[in-house]
DNA sequence: ATGGCAGAAGCATTCTGA
């Protein structure tokens, strides 16, 4: 089961490219970060016309995530549905549409868009760390129900200095910061790994480009964009890639997109058994 | 310290992103 994540900065606008990836790799679920459009604007008919569902949760202008699949998902949750985190009102977070979750093929599969954070010390960045601390309060609900997790997205954080192309440069600052990664790390605990750092150790790959300073041609880029998943899901891991081909395009998104191969043919998938579970096209 | 580029909203320019 090829599963992939994508900040596609506006769907709207980068719905042909999107179309055109999906046609060529086939992943059986592609989560988008950074839709920019509200539901009801969402563009589904091409998506259903290529044989999958969709399920969206954005706002105007700013934000929003959504989940395409070959198959339809169940328990969609979307926003922070099952937080119990108490150091924050968790109303705050409801404003904007950060992350969507649901089930499928016996995987909760959990779509983010981490804030950004702006700067340390800001406000913006007070609200990120307390988003990953209400995200980390989310996993931990889902661990007590004994879930497989499938955690995607854009964290908007390197998670060491492998994953910057000028760590001397930016080390200690925003996406960069022993803050930030203390957060995430609070939010994998140990129950979480790097799909990418399974397979490759080196600096060097990176899934977003600034559009300005030519950071592109420059291959000045950052590991920002991750797939995390339960450590018992790992002997099922085949691969993790990052295309990032796509950065290439014609107005190209700044973000490219990352993907895994899940081996479940031996993970034991119930609701398999009931041919509701496949879209119809 | 600032700006560089891109998208949305909306029609000039501001806000946001990372």
């Amino acid at each position: 089961m090829l599963i992939a994540t994508w900040n596609v900065n506006s769907i709207r606008t980068r719905l042909s490219q999107v179309t055109d990836w999906i046609s060529q790799v086939h992943p059986d679920i592609l989560c988008l970060q950074e839709t920019k459009v509200v539901d009801d604007s969402f563009p589904v008919e091409p998506f259903e016309k290529l044989g999958y569902s969709v399920e969206a949760y954005g706002q105007k202008s700013y934000n929003g995530v959504a989940i395409i699949s070959k198959i339809k998902p169940k328990n969609i949750k979307k926003g922070f549905s099952d937080c119990t985190y108490s150091d924050q009102n968790i109303e705050i977070f409801k404003d904007q549409k950060r992350l969507i979750s649901a089930d499928i093929n016996g995987i909760k599969i959990i779509n983010v868009y981490v804030p950004n954070g702006s700067s340390l010390g800001s406000n913006k960045f007070e609200y990120k760390i307390n988003w990953l601390n209400c995200l980390a309060s989310f996993l931990d609900e889902q661990e007590k129900k004994g879930e497989l997790i499938c955690l995607v997205g854009d964290f908007n954080v390197a998670p060491s200095n492998l994953d910057i192309h000028d760590p001397n440069k930016y080390e200690g600052g925003i996406m960069a910061s022993s803050i930030e990664r203390n957060a995430l790390n609070n939010v994998l605990k140990a129950r979480l790994i790097d799909s990418f750092r399974i397979f490759e150790k080196n600096t060097g790959h990176w899934s977003w480009w600034d559009y300005r300073n030519n950071a592109y041609e420059l291959n000045k880029g950052w590991r920002i964009d991750h797939i995390y998943i339960s450590k018992e899901l790992s002997s099922k891991l085949k691969n993790c890639v990052i295309d990032s081909s796509t950065r290439a395009n014609f107005r190209p998104s700044d973000h490219v997109p990352v993907m895994i191969n899940l081996n479940l043919d031996d993970i034991n998938v119930d609701f398999f058994e009931d041919e509701d579970d496949f879209f119809e096209i």
